[in-house]
DNA sequence: CGGCTTCTTGAAGATATTCAAACCCAGTGG
DNA sequence: CCACTGGGTTTGAATATCTTCAAGAAGCCG
């Protein structure tokens, strides 16, 4: 029996010490040793575009890492308007605050098809007590959620439209150019705009070319033209 | 020469353990054998309004303490736009990430007569070697932080200039029922608007006699009304 | 009292919202 | 197969909101 659990476990931390994504995963820096202090498993989840990770205000029980995807993290305002504050790339990190016994604080939607693996919070907790070697990367994820967050703020919530949705492409594009956008609805509670003008800003970045639609949805971005228009040069 | 040096690093300790407002400070959770540990001199400092605490870009080698006053802290665009961030209250930590070796992320201003405590990173980083008591802390204050930011985002950077500016003042009001006031100019960089529509939102305000101006940028608040405007109910 | 900055106000123009209608497209069911 | 439906998107036109530029008022300091 116990001689069972040790072994599930260790094939989870197996798991875990052979995840093609280490380097970049909150686990970065774990050696051999802290795995086996993972007592609990660590399941790989799937979920399509649409699908709800967690929402705000519920009692966490575990955080996520993001091996692939994207997800947004959406805040409510009392009056039910909504803001997205924040986009999760691979490598990322959603929900950290359940390691401070806090619930959720916003809503967690993958945004397209995305792949995360599912950390119980006592995993976590355990690491952080008994081995230092997680510290610097918690501090590190909290650090580049804040960093992200201000750039948001000051990137996204300043200037015009035009800007804004310069801006935010920038943030997007692929190595290879092209950019997959989401709903207009999502793009305008990003960019703190309304549906409708967001799809107009959409519109007026194709007519200008500085984005050119590829399939629906996919574009190829002009990213000189695009850096141009964001700084507000042009 | 050993002994006196222990006696200073004794006399710096104890100033903190005898804080007046150490409850609410980073090291809040430590204990008496602590501080021993903290062998470089904790200064207390004064700002008046206007002074400058960091500027982003620095070489960051001390983080500090807000014992009283306010401050903001300012983020630049690289077309020179300039936007706060976060504003800083009695008990909050300004310059976190000079604990990861990272310059200052913004410029830190103080909007009133400020009064911190400047701690340098070495002190920080050997505590959070040695004592895993500072480890909830910087936790906690990395959480804080990163909600106030969100919380930021979506109230003074959502809906029109009323609701934003109803909203940011119900977040300064004292127990009292008044509200400091700043330059137009920043109430600007924190709404998202310029200085003349920040002038003229407070007019706006004032004739709805939700604020009422006791004297030059001291304001008496209705917050019933402030927080019907802020969430557009009336 | 200048001279300076900051705040306020006005008016014209730019930008964004609102509401409505048309459109597109995928799915459904006759 | 095609009409019908329902969701998201686009577009148009009227209106609201914000910016810009400019000028006047108020406050502050030497």
């Amino acid at each position: 029996m116990k001689r069972g659990q040790i072994e599930a476990v260790w094939r989870e931390s197996a798991q875990c010490q052979d995840c093609g994504i280490r380097d970049l995963v909150l686990f970065a820096d774990l050696k051999e040793p802290d795995f086996r202090l993972i007592h609990l498993p660590i399941d790989e989840i799937d979920f399509e575009a649409g699908q709800v990770l967690y929402s705000a205000g519920d009692d966490g029980q575990a955080l996520f890492t993001l091996r692939s995807g994207l997800i947004k993290l959406v805040q409510y305002l009392p009056d039910g308007a909504q803001r997205i504050v924040r986009l999760l790339k691979r490598g990322a990190t959603a929900g950290l605050e359940v390691t401070l016994g806090q619930p959720y604080e916003h809503t967690a939607v993958a945004l397209q098809p995305t792949s995360v693996c599912r950390i119980p919070r006592q995993v976590v907790e355990r690491l952080s007590r008994e081995t230092p070697r997680l510290h610097g990367q918690l501090m590190q994820r909290w650090h580049e959620a804040l960093r992200q967050a201000d750039d948001w703020l000051t990137e996204l919530s300043t200037g015009k439209a035009p800007q804004r949705l310069a801006r935010l492409l920038i943030h997007l594009v692929e190595p290879d150019g092209t950019v997959t956008l989401f709903s207009r609805e999502d793009l305008g509670a990003m960019l703190g705009i309304t549906t409708e003008h967001a799809s107009r800003t959409v519109a007026e970045l194709k007519r200008q070319d500085a984005i050119f639609e590829l399939s629906p949805n996919r574009y190829r971005c002009d990213i000189d033209q695009l850096e141009c228009i964001g700084s507000a040069d042009c």
